[in-house]
DNA sequence: CATAAAAATAACAACGTTGTTATAAAATAT
DNA sequence: ATATTTTATAACAACGTTGTTATTTTTATG
C-alpha cells in the first residue's frame, strides 16, 4: 500500500488539493499548514508517483543517454560524470545501450525529456525527431539541428606544444592513433603538426602512429620512439590508454621521468591523477565537459531558442609529475 | 497533439473502452471491429501513454540495471547481452551508473519492476527493499535474500583442465590475478588447482599471478611463465583481457601457436572470436549469463514464490584456434 | 414472433497527480 | 455592525489508460 496525497490529507485532516498545493511549496497555503503537512507525508513515507504527475505535467524530467557501443574509459568516466551533473537539476537521467533506432523508441516510450547522443563517427542519421537533442563529438557534421559539444582539440595541441616549448623541449613528439578515418584523432595529429611548425620544430619525424587506441598501441610505439635518430625529450601522448602504455614502457626501460623524458597526454580526467606517475595531461576536463553538456540539453528543452550550434570547448592543461625542463645535452 | 485512444474512438466510431480492448486484444470485442481499430490506429500514429498505463496497472514492465563502476569489457558485454535479452520480452531495461543507493532512489522513483544489481566483491548491503532483485556474480553469500545468477568458476577450471589433459598437456600454468581478496579471481585459482591435482598435475610452480587483470598485467606475466624451470605447453588465462595480452607477448616472441604453446581463455564472450588468433575458452557465454539473468528476474516478479537461491551455470568450453595436442618432446 | 441467452459495445469509475474554480474564514474598510 | 476585500482551504475536472458494470444489438430457442 503505497501512500498518496489522500492518505496524507485524511491523516493531516486537510483536502489533498491542500496536500498538494504544500507538496509543491505553493505560496496558496498557509505557512503553518504547510509545515504540518510536510510533516506528516515524511512521517507516512511519501513518495511522490511520477507516471500521475507526468500524465499531467506533460513532462518527465528525465534525460535520456545514448550509450554508444562499448568504449573506452574515457567516455565511461564521462557518462558517470553527466550523470552526477544531473543530480545538481530537477532531471534524472537514464542510459540505453541500444542502437540509436532501439534506444530512442524507449526513450519516447518514457517520453523522455530530452536526449543525449554520443555521435559516432559517422552520424548515423539522427531521425529528425520532435525531441530535443544534444549530442557530444564529432563536430565535422557542418549543419547539425542540434547543438554539438566538442573539445578544441587543435588548442589542445597548441597548448602541449607551447607548454613544453617553454620548458625547453624542441623535440616534441606526438604519439597517437594516425592513420584512420576517425575524425577526432585526425584533429589531433593535425593540431599538433600546425603546433609544431608555428613553433618552428620539427615534426615529421616525430609523428608516431600507434596503429591503435588501446594501451598496448601506446606501449609498443615507445620502441618506435626511442629508434628514432630523431629522439624526442618529450612525448604527447594521444590518449589517456595510450600514454598509460607509454608511461608503462618508458619506466620499464628505465628512464627517469621527467627528468630524461617528458610525457603529456591528452584527455583530462581523474584518473590522470593515480597513474603511476601521476600525469599532467592536456584537455578539457571531463567535468566541465559533462556540465556543459548538461546545461546544453537543459537549456535546450527549457527554452525553445533553435541554438543549433557547434561549441566547442576550451581545453585546460593539468600540470603534475610527467613533464619537467628538457634535459641538458 | 499527441493522439489518444479517445481520439482513435472518434475516429473509427466506436467508443474509447472498445478501442483499449481493441488495442489490448481482448476477446471482447469482435474480430472486424479490431481490426478496423487497429488500423486506424496504425494511420493515426498512435503511440499509448506509458504513464497513463503505469497509473492503472501499477506495473511499469522497466528493469533497472545497476551498473556498476566503470568495469571491463567483459562485463559492457554481458550488459549489452542482458539488454539485449530484455528485447524478447515485455520489459525494457534502463540503466544507471550511480551507486546503489542513488540508482535504488531512481528506480524506485520509476516504480520499476524489478532491479539488477552487480554485486561487488563485498556487496553493501543492499537495502531490503520490498523490490524484486536478482544479483549477479559473488555468491559467497551465505543466505541471500534475493536470487544470485552466478557461473560455476570451479567447473569451468575443471572443463579446462581436462580438455587440456585429454590433448596431452600435463604442464598446464594457469596465468590470473591470485593475490587478491576478490572471491571471484580466487575461485578460479582454487578450481585450476583442485582440478590439477585430481588429475595427478604438478600446480604448485605453474600458477602464475599477474598481479592484476589489465591486457598488460598478462603481458607481462608471460615473462615468468618462460622463465620457469617448469615451462608449461599449455597456459589458462584468467579473463578475457589477461589472455589477449599472453597471446600478444607470446606472438610477439614469435611462439607457434598452437603448436608450440596451447592457450585457453577464462570468459566466454564473442569478442574471442575475434582476438587476433581466433581463442578457445571455457566459461558460461555471456548470452546465456544475460538469459538467465533476464529469466531470473521476470520469474521473481512474476510469481511470488519466495525462491532466494544461488543459481550456478555450467560452462561450456568453445573451441577456436588457439589449443592443439601438446608438442613432442 | 415473442423471449431468453449470448455477444458486442458503450458508459463510467478508478489510478494519483496538478491546476483551476468555488467556497469559507479572516482581515479590512465603511 | 455590515459590506468588501484578501487569504486559506476545499471541490472538482482534467491527464490517458484499464477493467468492471450497464446497455444495446445480435443470435438462438420454443
Amino acid at each position: 500500500m503505497t501512500v498518496t496525497i489522500k492518505d496524507i490529507a485524511k491523516v493531516a485532516g486537510v483536502s489533498y488539493s491542500t496536500v498538494s498545493k504544500a507538496l509543491n511549496d505553493s505560496p496558496l497555503v498557509k505557512e503553518m499548514t504547510k509545515r504540518k503537512i510536510l510533516r506528516t507525508a515524511k512521517e507516512m513515507g511519501y513518495e511522490p508517483n511520477l507516471a500521475a504527475k507526468q500524465l499531467v505535467r506533460k513532462k518527465t524530467e528525465v534525460i535520456g543517454l545514448i550509450w554508444p557501443t562499448i568504449e573506452r574509459i574515457v567516455l565511461a568516466t564521462l557518462v558517470t560524470n553527466i550523470s552526477k551533473a544531473f543530480e545538481e537539476t530537477p532531471y534524472s537521467m537514464i542510459l540505453s545501450v541500444d542502437t540509436h533506432e532501439t534506444a530512442m523508441d524507449t526513450f519516447k516510450k518514457f517520453q523522455v525529456d530530452g536526449m543525449i547522443v554520443f555521435e559516432e563517427t559517422n552520424s548515423t542519421a539522427i531521425t529528425q525527431e520532435n525531441i530535443p537533442i544534444v549530442a557530444y563529438g564529432v563536430s565535422g557534421n557542418a549543419e547539425p539541428s542540434y547543438p554539438i559539444i566538442d573539445a578544441n582539440h587543435e588548442d589542445s595541441m597548441h597548448q602541449a606544444v607551447g607548454y613544453l616549448h617553454k620548458l625547453g623541449h624542441e623535440k616534441i613528439a606526438y604519439v597517437g592513433h594516425i592513420d584512420t578515418e576517425d575524425t577526432l584523432q585526425l584533429e589531433k595529429v593535425e593540431g599538433y603538426q600546425n603546433a609544431m611548425e608555428q613553433h618552428g620544430l620539427d615534426k615529421e619525424t616525430l609523428t608516431i602512429d600507434t596503429a591503435g587506441l588501446d594501451w598496448f598501441d601506446g606501449y609498443t610505439a615507445v620502441e618506435k620512439v626511442l629508434s628514432s635518430k630523431n629522439k624526442p625529450t618529450a612525448v604527447i601522448g594521444g590518449s589517456y590508454d595510450i600514454s598509460n602504455g607509454i608511461l608503462r614502457a618508458l619506466q620499464e626501460k628505465d628512464f627517469q621521468i621527467p627528468e630524461e623524458i617528458s610525457l603529456i597526454s591528452y584527455d583530462n580526467i581523474p584518473q590522470m591523477e593515480t597513474t603511476e606517475i601521476p600525469m599532467t595531461c592536456i584537455g578539457v576536463p571531463v567535468q566541465i565537459l559533462a556540465e556543459e553538456i548538461v546545461h546544453a540539453i537543459i537549456k535546450r528543452i527549457e527554452t525553445d531558442e533553435e541554438t543549433a550550434q557547434v561549441h566547442k570547448l576550451f581545453p585546460t592543461l593539468t600540470e603534475r609529475h610527467t613533464c619537467g625542463p628538457a634535459p641538458a645535452h
